[in-house]
RNA sequence: GGCGCUAUCGUCUAGAGGCCUAGGACACAGCCCUCUCAAGGCUGGUACACGGGUUCGAAUCCCGUUAGCGCUACCA
């Protein structure tokens, strides 16, 4: 039987990382197994479900890469058949109607609540007689249906976990059908996930305690449970649960932070899941012929941003100008920096080294394309307080050597060899003339090479920023 | 409270009884390279939660303790 699984995020909010993680697993296992990689969005709790959040992780998942082969469905379109197994499972008595109001079960809650056990719904609709259900429906009483749980152990073997096992009489009679006839969440799962064949139930750590009462729900509607993996959940940095305190936890976020998606896709993978060995940075191809759900990782792990940075940096470094020119321009576009008819290559190729997102640069790109975005850093102003007159008279100095380059000249490797045969004849130290030269071009201590750096901003522009930072 | 899950460097992890005086990566520190930085190379510190077993031998198996997390809805 060919492996079927599915991503079921419900639309309540942004993708985050956890759910683009189980999103990536899953399609990681069904392409892994040559298998069908299926998207349900589970819509059913209307309040909270909007199209716009549904946009959102379809965007979101596109980015990453994550594609699926059938879909996406959405589950409220399903409501029917989710009706049909709940009154079946009515009509075969495993199931009853109870008239139990949310008052009703309030004061139930309230009245054991000074007990040392839990609430637990005792099960008293489901001793009523039929003659007095009959009457109660006659009469027009409203009604949820609640699914009688068996007794005994439920128990599955987790494909991360291992053998997990649950006690029928430790899990409450749950509603699946509410008295406005729309179906729980635990039964439009099951129903759907019966319906579309789903061989592989890949999903967060936050369902283990919802699946004895599917795999209850499963046999009772006469199929068998599917594979369970739980994959355990990411948590911010003071270990926590990653929230929007912790920084960037949307996929889009990230997006915009100029991360790669296939960088995020790898470090994703790599948190909660290893390959076995000391691999890092792994090509689709590889993460895939690698993946196993018995590689993930039983316990939580911290979102660790400083490693997905330099992960990035890694695919950063791959990258040739080419394939970074797009991102990057946009980068800028929204930067408000535009240079009509400039080719920004060799700009991108000076500057990705240092860089490790999009946004860092873009960010340099745009320091050498307008000298109005030069602002001088700590570092800068520091250099230039510890060469006090020598910060500008070294850059005069350099300025008219410079100047005596010709334009057809204006080349890396010429400027280098004048500004060291400036150094030599001066007796200075080459550091000490370039790094003003630096400071005025960029703001800052930090840069590619002078002369590459020199080259990249062009002769003219250099020579006048040089100028206007030996007149200050 | 009940039920369940988890436990190796600060972080991500390797490790399926002897290969472990515990390996890699990020981060950190130092050195090399160098006009600065990044990259790269080298070096360094830091971990098997605790307590009992089992075994000739345990990070690896079992039990307990502790801690963390999840669930405990007519939410998903």
């Amino acid at each position: 039987m060919s492996v079927r699984v599915r991503f079921a995020p419900s639309p309540t909010g942004y993708l985050h990382v956890g759910g683009a993680r189980t999103a990536l697993f899953n399609w990681l296992y069904a392409r892994k197994m040559g298998g069908v990689h299926i998207l349900r969005i589970e819509d059913t709790d209307r309040e909270r479900s909007t199209e716009a959040h549904t946009q959102v992780i379809l965007d979101g998942l596109r980015w990453l890469g994550i594609e699926w082969d059938e879909g996406p469905y959405f589950q409220g379109a399903f409501g029917a058949r989710h009706r049909a197994d709940a009154e079946r499972l009515l009509a075969e008595g495993k199931a009853y109607r109870c008239f139990c109001t949310t008052a009703d079960l309030d004061a139930q809650r309230k009245a054991m609540a000074g007990m040392k056990t839990a609430f637990r719904y005792d099960g008293r609709c489901g001793r009523l007689g039929a003659a007095e259900v009959e009457a109660k429906v006659a009469a027009g009483t409203p009604s949820a249906i609640r699914f009688r749980m068996p007794q005994g152990e439920i128990a599955w073997d987790d494909a991360v976990h291992g053998r997990i096992s649950f006690q029928g009489h430790d899990l409450d009679d749950l509603v699946i059908l509410r008295s406005d006839h729309t179906p729980i969440y635990n039964l439009a799962v099951v129903s759907d996930d019966i319906e579309m064949r789903i061989t592989h139930v890949i999903r967060g750590d936050d369902h283990v305690s919802n699946t004895p009462k599917q795999i209850a729900l499963y046999r009772a509607l006469g199929h068998e449970p599917p594979v369970f993996a739980h994959v355990p959940m990411i948590l911010g940095d003071d270990g926590k649960k990653l929230s929007k305190r912790h920084g960037a936890t949307a996929v889009g976020d990230y997006q915009d932070k100029g991360i790669l998606p296939a960088a995020m896709r790898n470090f994703l993978a790599l948190l909660g899941w290893s390959p076995g060995g000391d691999r890092e940075i792994l090509p689709e191809a590889e993460m895939i012929a690698a993946f196993s759900l018995e590689g993930i990782q039983k316990k939580p792990a911290v979102f660790d941003t400083a490693k997905l940075e330099w992960m990035n940096g890694q695919y950063l470094s791959q990258l040739s100008a080419d394939a970074l020119l797009a991102p990057t321009e946009r980068e800028l576009a929204r930067m408000g920096v535009t240079a009509p008819g400039r080719d920004l290559r060799p700009l991108i190729d000076s500057v990705k080294a240092r860089s490790r997102t999009i946004l860092n640069i873009a960010e340099q790109v745009a320091v050498r394309l307008d000298p109005s975005r030069v602002v001088r850093d700590a570092k800068g102003e520091q250099l230039a307080a510890k060469l006090g007159t020598a910060f500008s008279a070294n850059l005069a100095v350099v300025a008219d050597a410079l100047d005596r380059i010709p334009a057809a000249e204006w080349h890396s490797d010429r400027i280098l060899a004048d500004m060291k045969a400036l150094a030599e004849a001066r007796g200075a130290k080459l550091g000490d003339l370039l790094q003003p030269v630096r400071v005025v071009l960029t703001g800052s201590t930090v840069s590619e090479p002078v002369n590459d750096l020199l080259v990249v901003v062009g002769r003219e522009e250099s020579l006048a920023r040089l100028n206007a930072g030996v007149r200050t």
